[in-house]
DNA sequence: TATAATTTTTAGGCAAATCTAAATATAATT
DNA sequence: AATTATATTTAGATTTGCCTAAAAATTATA
């Protein structure tokens, strides 16, 4: 069994790998967890011993096949209890991070199953991140940044990058939650 | 804030201090936590310095107003969960138990609220036990244990005292649910 | 009421996850 | 290529919750 902070270590190093294409830096799996370097150096060495990264002193990491697994599982999770909190419990979408940061370490294939099925199996969270199917496949929204729509080109929100409270409590005060149709007008 | 451990020693002090008048024994607790006395006399140091506890060495604990008040919330967050857990995802009420042991406590009073008003306020957990209600008040069934009907008197099954997987199955396979009206016809 | 049995506490240690400060590697710059 | 800057790792401590073994207090029993 991991423990929770092994757990969170595996979601922070999928989520950074995303990004580039080497391994990722130790230091920025700090910056991710709010952590010291030599703290993350420390639970690397274990998770290499468990086998979950391959890991080569100064060369940064990358999770393996079976902690690719566990990651996802978890994020799996994550937002299918985003989307119980939001559309069954009636919570904004700006308010259910924190929860689902511990509902998702309750390990149960059964448990996470049966959520989706009470859901009936969303295809996307309440911030339109796509959730994994229970084989770990993940299906991206073909997208395009607001930043690179040009003028007088259109489209519909489906998804945001930022998640903090402050930044879709904004979003949401201007009413450009998921769902609305945008047309650029200008490009100050 | 205090940890999962913590809370769960809260809990379990309070459990055992429904059965009895005095202070709970410090064997007791460990017995009840599956750990060591010396363990629990450590934590019931630290609880009682957090003004949870009410502790004289050799004379047993008693929980504070503020530590019974965290007690019963978890207790409360615990049975709201196993509702969830049995009317929603179609759980069994011998599956529960664990998975409500983490969600309970996950805090906040406005989740369990939350909640509470999707599950349309139970009253009672799939076991039978009552569930506090927000200021922490516990109504109890007006009950009577099978073992002390008399022959020929006859009554509803309104909650189980034992709680293991074996003993619920067993209740189960012989149709001894909650519910199920019972007339004792011969005692051996 | 001594003595034995039990319960509880203390003392000293261990493992997990973290930290600071110092040492070592790698990368960047002159 | 040498030097400086940055990133990473090591060394040594700390905290939390737990343990074993021994000491002290309480309770039971002869």
């Amino acid at each position: 069994m991991n423990s929770f902070t092994e757990e969170n270590y595996l979601k922070a190093i999928f989520k950074l790998s995303r990004k580039i294409s080497e391994g990722v830096a130790t230091n920025s799996i700090a910056e991710a967890l709010n952590t010291k370097a030599s703290s993350v150096t420390d639970m690397i060495k274990k998770l290499s011993d468990k086998k979950l990264v391959n890991y080569k002193k100064y060369q940064g990491v990358s999770l393996t096949k079976e902690g690719k697994k566990i990651a996802v599982s978890i994020i799996r999770n994550h937002r299918l209890w985003e989307v119980f909190l939001v559309d069954k419990l009636n919570f904004k979408w700006d308010e259910v991070h924190d929860f689902a940061e511990d509902l998702e370490h309750i390990k149960s294939e059964k448990l996470t199953d049966q959520l989706d099925a009470f859901l009936e199996f969303p295809k996307y969270d309440p911030h339109g991140d796509p959730i994994p199917d229970r084989d770990g496949n993940i299906t991206r929204h073909q997208d395009i940044t607001l930043a690179d729509l040009k003028i007088k080109e259109q489209g519909v929100v489906v998804g945001v990058k930022e998640h903090s409270k402050s930044y879709l409590n904004y979003l949401e005060s201007i009413n450009l939650v998921l769902g609305t149709k945008i047309i650029v007008t200008e490009i100050i």
